[in-house]
DNA sequence: GTTCTAACA
DNA sequence: TGTTAGCA
């Protein structure tokens, strides 16, 4: 797949990242220090960065609205690239029956995760448990 | 003019 | 996270 190539080619500079995804350069910068994208350098130590690394910026603004920190962002990033990491992979096992994408399992678990570390942050609780309610009605 | 790192009235 | 300082 010469599509991955492409979309991991280093071509966005951090004025049009912050424009596209509407992040200050501060953000940008502090997720990659979290590891959550790993954008190229420059000769001049700048960065570039690719498509997926805005997409993944994206990914992460959208999560960070919804009230999941860092440490919840990490991990749905980490299971996502698990996921892309098999999919690369060929299966030894050519019929999948149960492919669920356990997308909301997985929310589920972190959410509930979330709600014992909500303590510290009493600003944003009741967002946060406004949106917990759909998963526990 | 833009980006980078480090640090905090 | 914002913002500022001092460089490249």
């Amino acid at each position: 797949m010469s599509d991955e190539i492409r979309r991991n080619m280093p071509l966005f500079s951090m004025g049009i990242v912050t424009d596209l995804t509407e992040l200050s350069s501060r953000q940008v910068r502090y997720y990659e220090q979290q590891g959550l994208i790993r954008p190229v350098r420059t000769k001049g130590n700048q960065r570039l960065f690719s498509f997926n690394d805005v997409d993944r910026l994206l990914q992460i603004k959208s999560l960070m609205e919804k009230g999941v920190n860092i440490a919840g962002v990490k991990e749905m990033l980490r299971e996502k690239d698990q996921q892309q990491a098999q999919e690369a992979q060929p299966e030894p096992q050519p019929q999948e029956v149960t492919k669920p994408d356990l997308s909301d399992a997985e929310l589920h678990k972190l959410l509930k995760r979330q709600l014992s570390e909500l303590g510290s942050r009493p600003n944003q609780s009741h967002l946060i448990r406004g949106e917990l309610s759909r998963f526990f009605h």
